[in-house]
DNA sequence: CGTAAAGTTGATACTTATCAAACTTTGTGG
DNA sequence: CCACAAAGTTTGATAAGTATCAACTTTACG
């Protein structure tokens, strides 16, 4: 992997680092920092499809299509460890383990996005969002970054409405509701979790409440 | 890859041949038939994550992840071109060509699901709709199963709104609409669109079509 | 001919979007 | 250090889009 590694890029917050449509010659992995994954509708409205944490692969699809089908922005400064797209054939020809992982990589992706899908299709609101957040909470705390129950969220809300098919207003009153409800707290780029059970237990869809059966 | 092959399989309508969660043994390529991916929420509700139409691959998340991430059903008869998953590492030892292949199967199969949550996330109904139906007949019409304007659809209402986030009602009165407009018909298993160019408007495009897998 | 599955329709309630405006925070230059 | 601009957050009022419910029709089939 070693001679794969081609060197080091550092993307300022707010940089486009791989544009949908683009075939770029560069792959990276994401060392520090955080961005997203975004398409554009024709209409100009725009759908989050993923959101990039330390350790994350950029550029999959267009290494492999040839083209990228979203766009990848940095949302803070980030640091990309940049391979070169000329050297994935070598890699399928003489690497058969690290090609078996590009795969996996593919094939979790899709996971997620067909996780992603079906909670912008089938969840409302509130349950959007505390599924979301509860997501973060769990990767970022997996990857080490939790801190007295504080994962840094350097997103904006319109990033989080954007993901799950929501409006920014909307989005906005639902997480006021999570932190009326003392459940979490989202400031200065960082979510607390106060109640982890009862975030799990709003981000598992729980669908309609049961018409409470009058007590005889 | 005549060697990869293990015999042929046929499903029945209605049969589940994956289920999520499953680890099972094998992979599929559809010979013939249509089927559907779909993940099951905690709360009942259904969401579509894919079509299966005649020549995709079926069980790449299994043969990759060791196990499925969702359900695969066959919508009406299917007949099945069954591989083994222990010989996949084989394939990527010795036939890194169709390895790069496999990998670009997961990376499509993300593209679109990219598109799904971008058309799920961000349409209204109207457009939901005539973007699906649009899009059946530009694949179904690349898969020559175009006959004067009519291609073979299978699925039923339900199907349509568990894949684009409606309740099976309002989907019904949406296709209503586009039937009353004189743009599509939809009636035993087929779908005939008078008005292309009308169909395609409505279906505000998120991105482009399906790119054909290059050549190495 | 009875039954089950799928499609249709109208009435109603709820969720979410949109609009507009105020407020807060942050960064920048005078 | 203050004024100002720009970006982000918050709030209330209202409109639009969808879901839900319930009944009815049509079709398929043993």
């Amino acid at each position: 992997m070693t001679g794969f590694k081609t060197g080091e890029l550092i993307a300022q917050p707010g940089t486009e680092i791989l544009a949908e449509g683009a075939s770029a010659s560069q792959l990276f992995t994401a060392l520090h920092g955080m961005g997203l994954r975004y398409k554009l509708l024709q209409d100009g409205s725009r759908q989050v499809v993923g959101f990039i944490l330390p350790g994350d692969f950029i550029g999959l699809q267009n290494g492999v299509m040839g083209e990228m089908k979203h766009s990848v922005e940095a949302t803070t400064r980030m640091t990309l460890c940049v391979f070169n797209r000329s050297e994935l054939w070598d890699l399928f020809r003489n690497q058969p383990q690290r090609a078996f992982g590009l795969t996996h990589i593919a094939a979790s992706e899709e996971f997620v996005l067909g996780e992603m899908l079906a909670a912008v299709g089938r969840m409302e609101g509130l349950t959007k969002v505390a599924w979301l957040l509860n997501r973060f909470f769990t990767r970022l705390t997996a990857l080490g970054l939790n801190e007295n129950d504080r994962v840094p969220l350097p997103y904006r809300q319109q990033d989080i409405a954007d993901a799950m098919g929501l409006s920014l207003v909307h989005t906005n009153k639902t997480l006021a509701k999570l932190r009326r409800a003392g459940i979490v707290t989202w400031a200065d780029d960082g979510l607390t979790v106060h109640r982890p059970d009862q975030l799990a237990e709003h981000a598992v869809s729980v669908g309609k409440e049961i018409p409470s059966r009058p007590l005889i």
